[in-house]
DNA sequence: ACCTATTTGTCCGTATGTATG
DNA sequence: CCATACATACGGACAAATAGG
């Protein structure tokens, strides 16, 4: 798993951080129950410090995308394979729709308003 | 542009408003530039009160979907219609969603429980 | 089973930048 | 212009799990 941080995108690094490993699980370049390299090795790869690097981390366990087990790392989870490709989908409306002005509540306004 | 409200909609008449137009400018009907029906005569339309329709009208301002200009009326903004595309991609997350077996409330709890 | 060194995530505080009043 | 609040990113100390002797 090979991962990069674009210096022009203006989002937060721990946004930035969550988004690559979400599209690497989604790209089925990690499976569920493989391990990730430790958080102390990714800060170190992409340059920027273990808590960033976890916040990004624990953003993805709070969707279900990841298990965390102190002492034993990170695992993908189940089902996240499925998931994770959706939930980038929904990342990526929510931010373009941020940048257009459009709020979280707009969105669900036009999924509900569909014919 | 033809415009209603539904009965059965429970949400606030300004929403509603709101909404409409929004989706009138998503849709086309409305370009950058056009001017819209005065607050009047969209009240008289959709027999809510003016100034129901005005607070519709202001939270599209806010977005920046519409501009407003005493004594000229209030036109569609410049990148409107740029913004309209964001519902195409809606449509393409609720089918996909729809595909793996996620409803569209699956997807507001997604939208809603992201960071 | 024991110890201990290492690896791993967790938790605290702090500096900096960005809004907000 | 100043003050206040908030988010972001960082650093260091900590505790759980593991691996080796």
């Amino acid at each position: 798993m090979l991962l990069r941080l674009d210096n022009r995108d203006t989002r937060p690094l721990h946004e930035q951080v969550a988004g690559a490993i979400r599209r690497a699980i989604a790209e089925g370049e990690c499976r569920p129950g493989d391990r990730l390299p430790s958080a102390r090795d990714l800060s170190q790869a992409l340059d920027v410090n273990v808590n960033t690097v976890l916040r990004g981390l624990r953003s993805l366990r709070d969707d279900g995308l990841l298990e965390f087990r102190r002492g034993r790392g990170v695992t993908v989870a189940k089902g996240a394979d499925e998931r994770s490709g959706l939930l980038d989908q929904v990342h990526a409306l929510v931010t373009e729709a941020a940048r257009l002005g459009y709020s979280r509540t707009d969105l669900i306004e036009m999924i509900r308003g569909l014919p």
